[in-house]
DNA sequence: AGTATTATTGTTATCGATTACAATAATTAC
DNA sequence: GTAATTATTGTAATCGATAACAATAATACT
């Protein structure tokens, strides 16, 4: 090992010189500057990270829980916060929980071993128990994508679901569409309820009835998408319009349809969230909600780093404008 | 905050002790341990990572540089990277290095400055100058994905993109196509090299003439496979086969071929690399090459985690099986 | 019971840096 | 040329743990 010390012998100087010139440079003489300069690259040494952090009790690391990392979606809003990040000098430590509490829990108790600095979730699943609340009381942390219940204490980002669903609700309505079914993601979360309830108020508003056996599913995957298509049309009154949580839903759906020789959107119009990369360029190309995923993940980065910081909030909420993209899976209601 | 002084202070025994209740339960009074846990339990307190891992050396941590984590087939290795991380105690730090070198020597330089003890990459882009190449010896180092180029040092688990590439050749053979196209992605690796060959091989086998004008495409995208396809389309000879060097690429073909009211695969045979899962689910299903993306994932880590503890390797490279996944992209060549 | 042995616990050095404070060297002021 | 001031450098404490070694307490043995 090459440490400091090494170094300091090397060019004939103490351990605090060499760490001054590398760390102000401009408190050192050129002379000596230049000495520590040639060890240190003659030695090939490199500070070591974990020594540094120990010592001044920053490790400019954030940590995010990110629910699924197959999920482009995600994976979208993760480049913006790497971006937020890079620009402040923060490194991104992304932890796939696979919607396991445990693991959760366990990955944001980094930043209470001094791991890392603060936590962004991009759920709001954490925390979950007491002990977890107290925890997350303590905690640098921000929810991006989820629209927050009421009691949780930390700033949020995200997307105004109950208005993307009112939005896609009301292009269906428009085309004439009176047979609505959803197929649903991850029941317990904010933004199932959210996306519901703007879906139910526009049907109430416009005198639609809602069937609620028309509400299928269970995850945000292909295969939900599949099976709940199935399900959808083994009833006996099947739907003309069915819009799907999320995009990979939605693909599921048409494959389904597809597959039982129907067509999208002829005899059923379908719609999903998300503006997944590959939604544009499926056949049909889907019509869906487009979030700014990447935009939320810079902003989560930035309200991070400004509560590490101990810069004051302005606010503890907001709302990022979202984007309806009429494309060809939905269409006029068949007759 | 809350270090172990304060709990040796609160227990009334010395930090060693504390130490040991919570490392080595075995080696304490069952009378003493109560002591610790009840102050450990009211202070909250938790052993800083950060300073265990200066002191003992080891970070448990292990850096993946990700040329891009968008594309799910990367997502698949990672999690089978992250499993058998996660058994053997490792935690997983993803590097996004957008195929940015500066990025990239920045990111396993971390390993150098004791933030990780080792270092897995997805292609083998790095090391590229004398520096990283000095730099790179000393590190604990796998490469997944890419079979590697004679002279690299470092273990590899790849595909043997040779053998897959002709399998797809024959595939399309056997459907009597023999007006071939290749969209290709990054040109400057040793799977373009392998893919290219493998097909070449067998059209030279198969008497079949190729045209070089035939080879277009320079990038893993939705939108190469697209302007490939264009390109493609636009020359007086349309190809009746196209093989795509990755599913997304594949996925924009067929998108212009699509727009272009042309049919897949009644005109033009599409095929692709990687199985990614909308491939399944496209309209038509993609006819690809299922890469083993979890086990190279794993493997690599269970290699890494020995490279790492000193065990000495039995061989520095593996090639994993690949599967032809026939679907219905791809048909008999037009008359 | 008195010693030998083993099991616990405490003391203190250490990991590799940073930094307050002390010491020295270089300027400036007179 | 000497004193006062400032700029550099060195010494040593510190961050929060761990672990070698020493000290003490508890058990075993004759």
């Amino acid at each position: 090992m090459t440490n400091i010390k090494k170094v300091s012998e090397l060019a004939g100087v103490s351990t605090a010189t060499v760490s001054r010139t590398l760390k102000m440079p401009d408190m050192v003489t050129a002379r000596t500057k230049e000495k520590v300069m040639k060890a240190v690259k003659e030695a090939g040494y490199r500070p070591s990270w974990l020594a540094t952090s120990v010592k001044t009790g920053r490790t400019n690391t954030i940590v995010v829980l990110v629910p699924n990392l197959i999920n482009p979606f995600f994976m979208r809003i993760i480049g913006g916060i790497e971006q937020a990040a890079q620009e402040r000098g923060f490194t991104v430590l992304l932890c796939d929980t696979q919607g396991d509490s445990k693991r959760e829990s366990d990955y944001a108790s980094m930043v209470l071993t001094n791991r890392a600095d603060g936590l962004i979730q991009l759920d709001h699943s954490f925390p979950f128990n007491e002990d977890d609340a107290k925890l997350a009381e303590t905690i640098p942390m921000v929810s991006v994508c989820e629209r927050i219940h009421s009691d949780k204490k930390y700033p949020v980002v995200a997307l105004d679901n109950y208005a993307a669903s009112r939005a896609l609700a009301h292009h269906l309505v428009s085309y004439g569409h009176t047979k609505f079914a959803v197929i649903v993601g991850q029941v317990v979360s904010q933004i199932h309820k959210d996306r519901l309830y703007g879906l139910r108020s526009v049907l109430t508003e416009e005198n639609i009835e809602f069937d609620e056996d028309m509400i299928v599913g269970q995850s945000y995957s292909i295969e939900n998408g599949i099976e709940g298509m199935r399900q959808l049309l083994a009833k006996p009154n099947r739907p003309s319009a069915v819009i799907c949580f999320n995009d990979d839903i939605a693909i599921g759906a048409m494959h389904e349809i597809h597959r039982q020789g129907l067509s999208v959107p002829d005899d059923i119009s379908v719609v999903g969230f998300d503006n997944v990369k590959v939604s544009a360029f499926m056949n049909p190309p889907l019509t869906t909600i487009d979030q700014p995923a990447y935009e939320m993940g810079r902003r989560g980065m930035e309200i991070l780093s400004d509560v590490i910081n101990g810069v004051p909030l302005t606010r503890s909420s907001e709302m990022l404008p979202f984007q309806l993209l009429e494309r060809q899976s939905s269409g006029p209601a068949p007759l």
